[in-house]
DNA sequence: ACAATTTTCAAACAACTGTTTAAAAATTAC
DNA sequence: GTAATTTTTAAACAGTTGTTTGAAAATTGT
């Protein structure tokens, strides 16, 4: 065989999922796509659900690592970073999910977006389970960023910066279709992902409110 | 009847299509939950699809006339508005779908990102469809308060906005659990709304990048 | 080469989906 | 009060879903 049937499986479905969520997409358009039997679904990953977690964690393996290195260096650094420096030390672990696998970045993007949305909070707690002490790494660099931000609000606002990649990431194709027609604008996803850090370094970084 | 079949439906239908989403809560789920027969959804709206239309029509009915209202203001007055001016002018007819419905603010931009994650690109042509003047003069009130963004620069920048309200509302539930057991910290549905809008403000007022 | 193991395959499973039907019931109109 | 209309109901429809089965095929170890 050229290519195992397991990766065959988990390549159409990361596609398929992205496309068109999880709930929405059956496992027989999956093998059909991959051109494998149905059975070998449940033969190799026990039932759908443990499928959907395989494909995520294909890419979380690949992704957090990065992270969680470029998060250390801004925790180690002498000078305190920038929020714009934190951000974007997300671009190259994003853009390096290009390299393993054709439109990585935009697909793994896309099922984190769909993660967060067809179960709900399932993601969420898979994420924090498995990669807990990235997220503590990054939030406590963010912390050393901008320093007077209470533990509460960094919370809400790292979750509005959450929101706002994971759902123009489950748009881009389309947005991006409307972009090229309305203003003629070529945007791939490395301009894109440069285009939306500004946006979340000002936003995480605004002035604290009294209420 | 105490209340017509057709509304007991919808209601049902929102609170469900928000938890779970469009494709995961089936007819016999919404007419058992409405007490009603299962056939009564395809007589009284023709299939679910136009159901689900219904239900979202329902809210952006009463929306978007309050949300044009200020718009209008904004654009009439003297002085430009700033972009908190702008985004807090959100907050009223926001919460005025409290008033229509119990939850009413959650369910509606719980629903509103149902729409835009759930299938692809219909609810944002329906929308656009259907109140694409009202969109219009919200954009031209923030070109108003920051006229040196391109217009494709506000493209994406609002399609952030709305990537981080949506979400944000979308796992709303979940994170005010989270909040409530971190930080000892009570949020309703209007103090969310009033700790984003800064992040908002702050994000679409972003200097610009040259790249 | 043969035996043991792993993998593939077509078929069937039971459960669920949205929708349609035609008769019963309730409501409205006169 | 009775006829016409609207609404509700239970049942069935045809199609899809994830999963299981047991035999066939392919691979591996010796």
């Amino acid at each position: 065989m050229r290519q195992g049937t397991k990766h065959k499986i988990m390549d159409s479905a990361e596609r398929l999922f992205a496309e068109r969520g999880f709930s929405d997409t059956s496992l027989r358009l999956i093998t059909s796509h991959a051109e494998v039997n149905l059975a070998s679904v449940n033969y190799h990953f026990g039932s759908k659900k443990e499928l959907i977690q395989a494909v995520l964690m294909r890419y979380l393996e690949a992704f957090m690592p990065q992270l969680d290195r470029a998060m250390q260096a801004h925790l180690d650094s002498e000078q305190a970073p920038s929020l714009d420096d934190i951000f974007n030390a997300f671009v190259e672990p994003l853009l390096s999910m290009n390299e393993q696998r054709k439109h990585g970045t935009s697909l793994f993007l896309l099922l984190l977006g769909r993660g967060y949305t067809d179960s709900q909070g399932h993601l969420r707690k898979f994420i924090t389970h498995h990669f807990g002490e990235v997220l503590d790494r990054f939030q406590a660099a963010v912390r050393r960023a901008y320093p007077q931000l209470t533990e509460a609000e960094m919370f809400w606002r790292l979750h509005f910066t959450l929101g706002t990649v994971v759902f123009t990431m489950a748009s881009s194709a389309a947005l991006r279709d409307i972009a090229n027609a309305d203003f003629n604008e070529q945007v791939n996803v490395e301009t894109l992902i440069r285009k939306v850090i500004p946006y979340l370094a000002a936003g995480v970084g605004a002035p604290i409110q009294q209420q």
